[in-house]
DNA sequence: TTTTAATTCTACCTTTAAGTAGTAATTAAA
DNA sequence: TTTAATTACTACTTAAAGGTAGAATTAAAA
């Protein structure tokens, strides 16, 4: 029961470029080391964030990644999104084919308060109200 | 954000032994029809049941599983950790290190309230609790 | 005693997530 | 204009989850 690591990696990154204003600019080999995340699937994350638009990219020499939206506009469950990895209403914690109200799983009932919980949570936690809020590793 | 394939087929099998009081035993060729799941991977989870000791099989002719315990007695989180799923209290979301009082991650706060809520469903959910509450499939 | 229907065991195969390697492209500084 | 520092791309490797195959074992029924 848990986020994929590619979801925990991005999070983690964008909530430490959102926490870090003072600076404009963030290069792999920082956020890699910041971060202790390996470096080359840092790199292929920050590619899939560059292409959902939450980062920009200056290339070349003195280049590196920032936010390109304000921190405020980018949920977690927006981050989520990207990789799949959000808790989508249909969901059955017991995987089974459709559980809705004609059909649900043994555990529909317990299952609806918590899992509507963590939608709340992911949905409306920005990188602004996370940011600087915890430990780095 | 989901449990294991394994523990959600788990939780299906032994509910449905659960509601069926009037049988006593069940072959693995039902529990497989029934429940849809995959004969050969079904039969591997019932082993791991039966040396959890949630489940007495008889081999042999005539023979099949039934439950070893009372079902108000097997909590859904009993079953989960089985195969390493439930969650842990020192788990963090994000994935860092040590994340408690000293050093948490920036969605400890929020990630609490909902791991709580999750953790008493799992561990006061007993199979009796839950047993013919669903659909099967 | 043989057959048959059942579980158990060992080993393998497939798919997906996670992570690595090497190189090309880009751009500012030297 | 060359060099160094940077991101981007393509492809590969590794580890874990999910699933399959086949033979061995067991025990009731015929």
């Amino acid at each position: 029961m848990k986020l994929n690591n590619t979801s925990q990696y991005a999070i983690r990154i964008l909530a430490y470029i959102a926490d870090h204003k003072e600076k404009t600019l963030f290069s792999a080999t920082e956020l890699s080391n910041e971060l202790s995340i390996p470096y080359k699937f840092l790199t292929k994350i920050m590619t899939e964030l560059v292409k959902a638009d939450f980062i920009e990219s200056i290339r070349g020499r003195e280049g590196g990644f920032k936010l390109k939206k304000d921190a405020s506009e980018i949920k977690v469950d927006d981050i989520l999104n990207i990789f799949n990895d959000s808790i989508k209403d249909e969901e059955c914690i017991l995987g089974i084919g459709f559980c809705n109200g004609m059909c649900k799983c043994a555990l529909h009932d317990q299952w609806m308060e918590p899992k509507l919980l963590m939608q709340r949570m992911f949905r409306e936690s920005s990188l602004r109200d996370i940011a600087g809020k915890g430990c780095k590793i």
